[in-house]
DNA sequence: ACCTGAACACCGTTCAAGT
DNA sequence: ACCTGAACACCGTTCAAGT
């Protein structure tokens, strides 16, 4: 019974391997990511799952921390910049952009954390910075003090999504908690009078939402404050 | 004309293997950190200056991550807190403390990296908490907004160590800022209005201690000036 | 031009066995 | 209790050789 025509589809079983291309290489990289971790994010893990080896990886990629920028680049352009031309006040709208950006490395926070090395540069970035330009520049702050404070903002939340998330997830993330916990408790009165006043309590308190939420206002409300330094001239270079 | 009397000193021409101590192990490995990088502070090149094998150092350090953390508490000691109690603006008192500890974290940026995922908890620690803690109070900053803001404070000048001393000296410090230089001059005014006016002069203009300073004026105005948000009641949980 | 296998020079961590 | 050698299970990157 076996039918004349041969199957169309091709001799092997699997979807035939594709074509290599750096596009590919870093998709596949993020899917890794996503199902194992950044640490899982190797070039051998990686050449495994794309069928080669990993030294054929090095046709497209440089090294390790320009495929980690790659994946970046990617998960930046998920970013919400709808509230940039959103109505409403200005601080409202740039927080919601800085949580937007902020969720999507908290989830990833390896990749914040090389992103803090290995500064972004691809488009998807330069709408992030473009999108808070406008926002600041809506709130009336001047174009120079912009530029550094756009800088500022995302370096903060960029920080933070490593911190807090790289916690959440670190193995012993409980036993380091701890070991804070149990230093602060110890902080002998004597030695340390404000932090036996203030106690565990109070300075582990949650860096829940709210405390994120209350440093971008403190950034904001900073950066509004604070003019840049007097050049020499007013003058450009 | 050998003499008779046998040299006092040990058998061994080294100054004889010292005994394997935490204390040691830690000094060794900010040695090997100051020579040649943290990159190269593993447990097998660490072994290898003590004299050892690898496997002995897990008598004393749990892993590679609570190595970093005890390296860096030893070199939080260096710390100056001698403007918490010296006379003078607490602002710029405070600010002199932050550069400090900025400072010390610059000239080891892998350190500052893995500080801000495994948090300090040693008594060298606390002191800049506690001393920032009195400086805030100094300037009237309520004790439950100071918990808070120490955190940004530190948090902050951590993450400028990483970011700016590791890029300072990355194998790829100049293509990366070219990579962003480059992507900055080609941003069209059609997509990138305000980058493009800016430019990349602007953009990048020195993140020198100026721009550090300027940042942390930005911080202490905006705790100034954010309260924390209100708890559903006043007294404590 | 692209891809590959093999090699080089490393890692962290565990564990059974010694002292 | 402390120390060790050897093993396990990995790494990134280079390079000569193939297609």
């Amino acid at each position: 019974m076996a039918s004349s025509a041969r199957p169309v589809v091709s001799r092997r079983e699997r979807p035939a391997k594709p074509a290599l291309t750096r596009e590919g290489i870093v998709t596949a990289a993020v899917e890794v990511m996503q199902a194992e971790g950044l640490d899982r994010v190797t070039m051998r893990r990686l050449a495994e799952q794309l069928d080669t080896g990993a030294a054929s990886l090095y046709v497209y990629v440089r090294n390790t921390a320009e495929l980690h920028a790659a994946m970046l680049e990617e998960l930046l352009s998920q970013v919400d910049l709808s509230p940039v031309t959103a109505p409403g006040d200005w601080r409202d709208r740039l927080i919601k952009v800085l949580w937007s950006y902020t969720a999507i490395l908290f989830v990833r926070p390896a990749l914040a954390q090389s992103a803090l090395v290995t500064r972004p540069s691809g488009p998807a970035y330069l709408s992030v910075v473009e999108g808070i330009l406008a926002l600041l520049s809506d709130g009336g702050v001047p174009p120079g003090r912009s530029a550094w404070a756009v800088d500022l903002l995302l370096h903060f939340a960029t920080s933070t999504a490593t911190e807090q998330g790289i916690r959440d997830q670190a193995v012993d993330a409980e036993d380091e908690q701890d070991a804070l916990a149990v230093a602060l408790r110890g902080a002998s009165p004597e030695s340390f009078p404000r932090i036996a006043a203030l106690g565990p309590e109070e300075l582990l308190s949650g860096w829940g939402p709210d405390r994120l939420t209350w440093a971008f206002g403190v950034l904001i409300h900073g950066i509004l404050g604070t003019p840049r330094p007097e050049p020499d001239t007013t003058t450009g270079a």
